[in-house]
RNA sequence: CGGGGUGUAGCGUAGUCCGGUUAUCGCGUCUGGUUUGGGACCAGGAGGUCGCAGGUUCGAAUCCUGCCACCCCGACCA
């Protein structure tokens, strides 16, 4: 295990943040709540994105892109939404600074210069975008609209966790607009599986497709879809959500269209995003007591080339490391040769399992003598001496079997903390185990209060291919025809 | 905003209760040399408003007062 660094169940949240700043992804700033996402945080981040922006596209999105700013009145418009984010906005009231009146040092804002609508630094973009949207449809031949936009918001919460909970964060928002409500709901769901997808087959973490209960929903929607992971304390975290919204904000913004029969309706809505939280989910789901555990296919590095060698013998290193390196390049490979003289071997085999690095392959003089090489994978940290042959095709393999051993790992662990609770007693005790507990649920806000109230559970979602099962509340004993996942969350 | 804690070199820290030479140690860093099969070794060097302001004192990192910042636990979390 790398030196000085704790392990998971010491303490999993500090294990948590030394790992994000040692690994090199991201670090407090100076400014509250907020973030410094840093270069090889950044990097995977950039993966994430390229490969959630081809799979808009291919499902007939386009990138645009909307103001920081949306004044406060548009704000106003649609009741619940104000009212679900009014408690953490970020306030523009003035445009212009001036040195202080009274005579000491520094700047105050100039009261001549007061904006005179206040301007909200959005956190998140459907009034805006519903604003504009007006002007762009008339017709039903203007619909649909799909447009995702890549962008930083700002939440300002109480109480912040780097990637999980920061007071402003990167993320994509899609807003669609449609001419009936079935293509709008169609429009949702197919937004979730994309994430589900992206989650399972890129980042190698399982997830729950679900819906929210009205009391988890997003404010404004008529239904919030959901796709909900389980990390390594048991806690879940809600990895992506994507919103039917109906003709909400349509009739807040006056979106109406003309239909082929010649008549005025509200257009129809749905907004979905997946945000920096992602990678958060991905270091709680893969990594271990030695760092961070990197999914094949989104670390920037996928191999990494360590030479042990004597300066005489260092040629003869250097000569099959670069042609590996360029053998597995031409399989589109990422690939780094670290012959640097001022670390030895094993400081970088340290750094690299910290950050992550999926596979290292050793090349030492003396096991060259005999044509070896040792290649050892990140995951299992298993070590293997093999032959130079054919190694860039077996290294090709070996990442994709990391790749679905991190996601076949993760859903077993999942599954083992999966379990039903029929009594309360049983629900209060294993609560604190974390882990999802699947439970009737009588359907009513007062119980889900009420659980959560008295055990800090939440209910995560009502998982969309959830069996019809009659069955008696957990809570209250009332009747029930299916179970719903409830679990302490992030 | 409540409850608890911490501020000493780039990072992590000892010293604070009980005031007293030149503020401790480790990591990192720089220089030179030797090294390389799991965070190398030796030698030498640089680096400090002890969070800020005021007070007590012959003398303050240490005691007193005020302020500030950050962390943890709550409240908050579409």
């Amino acid at each position: 295990m790398a030196k000085d660094f704790i392990k998971r169940e010491e303490n999993y949240s500090e294990w948590y943040n030394t790992l994000v700043e040692r690994a090199g992804l991201a670090e407090n700033s100076a400014v509250r709540g907020c973030m410094v996402i840093k270069p090889y945080g950044y990097a995977i981040w950039e993966n994430m994105q390229a490969i959630l922006d081809k799979m808009f596209k291919q499902t007939g999105h386009q990138n645009a892109y909307f103001p920081l700013f949306i004044p406060k009145s548009y704000f106003e418009k649609e009741a619940e939404h104000v009212e679900g984010f009014a408690k953490e906005c970020a306030v523009v009231t003035h445009h212009r600074l001036k040195p202080k009146r009274n005579g000491e040092v520094g700047l105050e804002p100039d009261p001549d210069a007061k904006l005179e609508e206040e301007l909200i630094v959005r956190p998140t973009s459907e009034t805006i975008i519903w604003d504009t949207y007006r002007g762009w449809i008339q017709s039903y031949r203007d619909l649909p609209i799909l447009c995702n936009q890549w962008a930083n918001v700002v939440r300002w919460e109480m109480r912040t966790r780097m990637f999980l909970r920061t007071a402003e964060f990167l993320w994509q928002e899609g807003h669609t607009a449609h001419a009936t409500k079935e293509e709008a709901i169609e429009e949702s769901k197919t937004m979730l599986d994309v994430y589900a997808d992206f989650a399972e087959n890129f980042m190698a973490i399982p997830v729950i497709k679900g819906v929210k209960s009205p009391n988890e929903r997003f404010a404004g929607a008529l239904d919030t879809y959901c796709i909900e992971a389980m990390m390594q304390d048991g806690k879940a975290l809600q990895a992506g959500t994507s919103h039917f919204l109906g003709q909400n904000f349509a009739k807040a913004f006056d979106v109406k269209f003309l239909t082929k029969e010649n008549k005025l309706e509200y257009v129809w809505a749905t907004s979905w995003g997946v945000s920096t939280r992602l990678m958060g989910a991905l270091i709680m789901t893969h990594s271990d007591d030695n760092g961070l555990v990197l999914p094949p296919l989104l670390a920037p590095l996928q191999v990494v080339i360590i030479p042990i060698a004597k300066a005489e013998q260092k040629i003869k290193v250097d000569k099959v490391a670069l042609k590996l390196k360029e053998e597995l390049e031409a399989k589109g490979i990422s690939v780094k040769y670290d012959d640097r003289e001022q670390y030895s071997m094993g400081w970088k085999y340290n750094e690299y399992e910290f950050k992550g690095v999926p596979i290292r392959i050793t090349i030492g003089a003396r096991d060259l003598e005999n044509g070896l090489i040792e290649i050892c994978r990140r995951d299992t940290l298993e070590k293997q001496q093999q032959g130079l042959e054919n190694l860039a095709a077996r290294v090709e393999t070996m990442l994709a079997d990391i790749q679905k051993n991190l996601y076949n790992k993760a859903l077993a662990f999942r599954n083992a903390r999966t379990i039903k609770v029929d009594t309360w007693e049983e629900f209060t005790q294993r609560i604190e185990e974390g882990g999802f507990l699947l439970c009737h649920w009588d359907g009513t806000a007062e119980t889900e209060e009420q659980i959560k109230k008295e055990t800090k559970a939440t209910i995560r979602c009502i998982p969309l291919d959830a069996d019809k099962e009659e069955g008696k509340c957990v809570f209250s004993g009332r009747p029930s025809h299916k179970r719903v996942i409830f679990a302490r969350a992030y």
